[in-house]
DNA sequence: AAGATCAGCAACCGCCTGACC
DNA sequence: TGGTCAGGCGGTTGCTGATCT
């Protein structure tokens, strides 16, 4: 049993679930103003009852300006296979190297996936030819959460252009030209961390590892051809295409016209 | 039309690690 | 140097809504 956090301890009253979009408000506009310094401490002057924590999994799994929404493309799924396999279960890494998506997001993704898969191959070992049944059902078509009660408030809006970056706020990647674009704060200030690069003993592995991935041309319909996913995908396959830009020295660094700039030579801790 | 089933997702929980005292 | 604390991460759970029967 670990520690309990004292921000999260029962004596304190905090709430607990779903964030209201006054809560998301409240939070969003408090980091926009004061950017974030201590998490701890966040919740209290925000005006919230909630715990530090819950505080800092909320903007960075939902209200962070840089996430991008909906589906998985098909060259975001690869990408994820090919990281996935060459790191692993670190899905903080993984979410670096994924512009504009959330570990927690990966994490989801993939686990859904995964599950699929198991449940694939053992129906496949146990019961032979046995398609199974559950893996041809599709939901419509929507967007992520769109529906969800705690995504009604969109931190993002009004479109402000000169709302200042949160100081406390460091893009997790570069920002793709999701639909999002139109709102994003100014993301130039941003230093990008995505795209930490491994250690140069590991990337000839990793080459290996990505170049080992093979789209599945059978694969669920690629939401490329969605217009919102419509993409970022050029800058994916890419990645996905050439192992170097995956696990080299490179970072990527979002531009205000949605544009991606590589910097070489730059290695991150 | 209604209940059952399932996928997707948000959020909590517990643990680890590094910074600070 | 050891203890405490906050931040961060991965695993897991539970809710919601879409789809199927």
């Amino acid at each position: 049993m670990g520690r309990a956090h004292p921000c999260c301890s029962e004596e304190k009253k905090v709430r607990k679930g779903l964030w209201s979009p006054e809560e998301d408000e409240r939070l969003a506009s408090h980091i926009a103003r004061f950017g974030v310094s201590c998490w701890s401490s966040i919740p209290e002057l925000a005006g919230l009852q909630r715990c530090g924590k819950s505080c800092r999994l909320r903007w960075m799994n939902y209200l962070r300006p840089d996430l991008k929404r909906g589906r998985f493309s098909q060259h975001e799924e690869d990408l994820i296979i090919a990281l996935h396999e060459a790191l692993g279960n670190s899905w903080s890494q993984i979410a670096a190297r994924l512009p504009g998506r959330s570990d927690n997001e990966i994490k989801n993704f993939w686990n859904a996936r995964l599950r699929k898969k198991l449940r694939q191959k053992e129906a496949s070992s146990t019961a032979g030819s046995k398609e199974p049944a559950a893996s041809h059902r599709r939901r419509g078509g929507g967007e992520g959460a769109g529906t969800h009660p705690a995504a009604v408030f969109n931190p993002l809006l009004p479109a402000n252009a000169d709302r200042p970056c949160p100081a406390g706020y460091v893009a997790g990647a570069a920002a793709g030209r999701s639909s999002y674009d139109n709102d994003m704060w100014a993301t130039g200030s941003a230093a990008a961390t995505g795209g930490a690069v491994l250690a140069a003993a590991d990337v000839g592995r990793n080459a290996a590892a990505a170049e080992s991935v093979t789209p599945s041309p059978t694969s669920t319909a690629s939401a490329c051809t969605d217009a919102q996913a419509g993409c970022d995908d050029e800058f994916l396959k890419a990645m996905v295409d050439d192992a170097s830009i995956l696990f080299g020295d490179f970072y990527l660094n979002s531009n205000h016209d949605g544009s991606i700039s590589f910097w070489e030579g730059h290695v991150f801790s």
